[in-house]
RNA sequence: GUACACUGGA
C-alpha cells in the first residue's frame, strides 16, 4: 500500500488525477493515506466536485482530508464551503485552524482572520506566520512587524514572511537589514530579496545576490531571468536561460 | 517509513 499511495501522490502532482484514480481503484486495502492522496490529487487539480465525492465516501472521519477540502474551497474562492467543512470537523487540528485563518485573508476578510487567530485554542507557529502574512498583504506593515516580534519560536518561514512584507512594499533598506539579521537563509530568502531589488529596478544588487547564492532553483532563476529581460539585458537573460537549474 | 496548512518567480 505504501508504494501505491506514493504512486497516487506522484500522479496527483503531475496533474493526472485520472491515473491517480486508476491506481486508487486497484488498491484492495485502502488506508487513510490512500484516500487522502486521491482527494489531494483532485483538489490540487481544481476538480473540487470529484474531490468532494470521495471526501463524502470516506469510511471514517479524517481531519487531514477535511483540511484539504477546506483549503481547496478557500483557494477557489468558496469561503462558505470552507467554513462549513471547518465547522463540521469533529477534531480540528492546528493545521485546520491556520488553514481557516488563511482562508479568510485569502478572500479578503482580515477581521475574520484576526478573530479566528484570537479564538484559537493554541497558536501554532504556522498560525503566527499566516497572521503576519495576512497583515502584510492587507498593507498593514506595522501590524505585520508587531506580529513578527511577538511570534514565539520563529522559524525560517517567519523570517521569510517578514522579509517578504518589506521587500514587496519597496522597503529595501529594512529588507536588507532583516536579511543580515537572519539566523538562516534559503532559496525563498534569496529570491525574495532579489525580487525586492527588481521591484525597485535595482538590477546590479539583484545580479550580485544571484551570483552569490549557493544554489538555484527554477523560481530564483525565473526571477533573475525576468529581471534581465525587463531591463533588456538580453545576453544576460540568455545566460540564465541556458544555465537553468533542474527541477526535482 | 508516505498525506493536509504558513514564506519566494512567471
Amino acid at each position: 500500500v505504501f508504494v501505491l499511495n506514493k504512486l497516487i501522490e506522484m500522479y496527483g502532482k503531475c496533474g493526472s488525477a485520472r491515473h491517480a484514480q486508476q491506481v486508487f481503484d486497484e488498491i484492495q486495502a485502502k488506508d487513510s493515506y490512500t484516500w487522502v492522496m486521491l482527494i489531494s490529487a483532485y483538489a490540487h487539480n481544481k476538480q473540487l466536485v470529484e474531490a468532494k465525492r470521495f471526501f463524502d465516501e470516506l469510511p471514517e472521519q479524517c481531519p487531514v482530508a477535511s483540511n484539504i477540502m477546506l483549503s481547496a474551497y478557500a483557494r477557489a474562492g468558496y469561503l462558505e464551503a470552507a467554513k462549513l467543512v471547518f465547522d463540521q470537523m469533529a477534531e480540528k487540528t492546528p493545521v485546520s485552524w491556520s488553514a481557516m485563518l488563511s482562508a479568510y485573508f485569502q478572500n479578503g476578510h482580515l477581521e475574520a482572520a484576526k478573530e479566528i487567530f484570537s479564538s484559537m485554542p493554541e497558536r501554532s507557529i504556522t498560525s503566527w506566520n499566516a497572521m503576519l502574512t495576512a497583515y502584510a498583504q492587507a498593507g498593514h506593515l506595522e501590524d505585520a512587524k508587531l506580529t513578527f516580534d511577538s511570534t514565539p519560536g520563529k522559524n525560517l518561514v517567519s523570517w521569510n514572511a517578514i522579509l517578504t512584507a518589506y521587500a514587496q512594499s519597496g522597503h529595501l533598506q529594512e529588507a536588507e537589514y532583516l536579511f543580515a539579521q537572519m539566523p538562516a537563509w534559503d532559496l525563498v530568502t534569496w529570491t525574495t530579496l532579489l525580487t525586492g531589488y527588481t521591484y525597485r529596478s535595482q538590477l546590479e544588487p539583484a545580479a550580485a545576490l544571484y551570483a552569490d547564492m549557493p544554489e538555484w532553483d527554477p523560481y530564483s532563476s525565473t526571477a533573475m531571468l525576468t529581471a534581465y529581460a525587463q531591463a533588456e539585458h538580453i545576453d544576460d537573460a540568455k545566460r540564465i536561460y541556458h544555465q537553468f537549474p533542474e527541477q526535482d
